[in-house]
DNA sequence: GAATAGAATTGACTTAAGTCAAAACGGAGA
DNA sequence: TCTCCGTTTTGACTTAAGTCAATTCTATTC
């Protein structure tokens, strides 16, 4: 992943959040995006019911709300803290000159746009292509990678998960019934074991192939 | 959409394309994108079964390739002319040395392709919460738009669609028979009729409220 | 105009995944 | 330890969408 700190760090103003504290509304003007330092921050939106629902929680070091500041649109979801969070935030005012007067900061963006555009484009492409099997093996292989955890997955030794299944579910576009059978399924073919938030790889390379890597 | 003519016309160079001819290949390494000017370029893929399918027609006035030259990494497609073709060439240098020494065109390419991760954030929301139909809506819906027949779509007037039924169907991520059924239940439910070619609506409020816009 | 090939449609069938309701599990606090 | 509440799992059922095969439609070429 990039590294915000360090090409951000003479930007921004720091920010607090006491838990349940909102950052910003539904459909707000965008008029800054934020660099989470700790805390976490819990995105909503509406369902068609007309009911707040997680949609994405953001972890310390991601960066969230660009594309909006970006687009000059607003924002699509509400933020609220999880916990008391400290979290840098940059004004539209700022990073447009920044932008202007340091081609470094530009290509940063235009790079770190790209590769969203990348991962998006992917996650279309497993949407459209792929069965809830196939996207939770991918789930869990992208999950492994990021966490540093293939040494462990490859030696089948067990680690913790600390994400909650509802939110795997939604994050793989399912719900908890259809993912809780999922799981079953890929114990029954040998691949994964899920006890709790423990989980024990049997078949790394299956898992792998299931995923479509 | 973005006129790219207007900011681009000092850079690139022209090309031609013959029916058929291949512009680059699938895994090459991504060293320019392009400015489709006129003709068709089309991109294919490879399918779980190992053939070519086309996944995407570029049509004139589109750019492509920019996402991979930015990621440098490498063409996810091959693109091969469906008719003679003309075409901008933009290389990775000049393009690299362009958003360093202009400011301007860096703040285009961040806003291009911040539009393209809102709109592709817009299609995962689709595909993981909508069924066919309301994608099918939402497809008719945008192209509607996209191609200023609001007014007709309206007053109920026909109106003809070029793309092959087929190609709906992968972008809306289905297949051709249930695209069929599909296009039979907006009709029976009276939002629009489709013969052939030819497309009449006949509750556009209701399409709109199917895509869910 | 006939012949053909590709595109689109239809029907019969299978399967994946969602809904609803109930049960089991697990952790935080009394 | 017991209780209570939210999460997870399970079961029975429904529905949407994919597969396969056959048929019809359409456009192009001879």
């Amino acid at each position: 992943m990039v590294n915000w700190q360090e090409v951000l760090k003479a930007y921004g103003s720091k920010r607090t959040l006491l838990k349940d504290e909102v950052l910003f509304h539904l459909d707000e003007e965008a008029d800054a995006f934020y660099l989470l330092l700790s805390g976490d921050i819990s995105l909503y939106k509406l369902n068609h019911e007309g009911q707040e629902t997680s949609i994405r929680k953001v972890m310390p070091g991601e960066i969230f709300g660009e594309v909006m500041v970006f687009t000059e649109s607003n924002y699509p979801v509400a933020a609220i803290a999880g916990k008391d969070s400290q979290l840098i935030e940059y004004s539209r005012q700022e990073i447009l000159s920044a932008i202007k007067n340091n081609s470094e900061i530009s290509m940063f963006f235009i790079k770190v746009l790209s590769q969203r555009c990348l991962m998006l484009t992917d996650k279309i492409y497993q949407f459209s292509l792929q069965d809830v099997l196939s996207r939770l093996a991918g789930f869990f292989f992208k999950y492994i990678e990021e966490n540093g955890l293939v040494a462990k997955a490859e030696a089948g030794e067990p680690f913790e998960m600390i994400v909650p299944k509802k939110e795997i579910a939604t994050s793989i576009g399912t719900i908890a019934e259809t993912l809780s059978r999922n799981f079953r399924k890929l114990h029954k073919m040998g691949v994964l074991k899920v006890f709790g938030k423990t989980v024990i790889v049997q078949n790394f390379a299956k898992l792998q192939e299931l995923a479509g890597v």
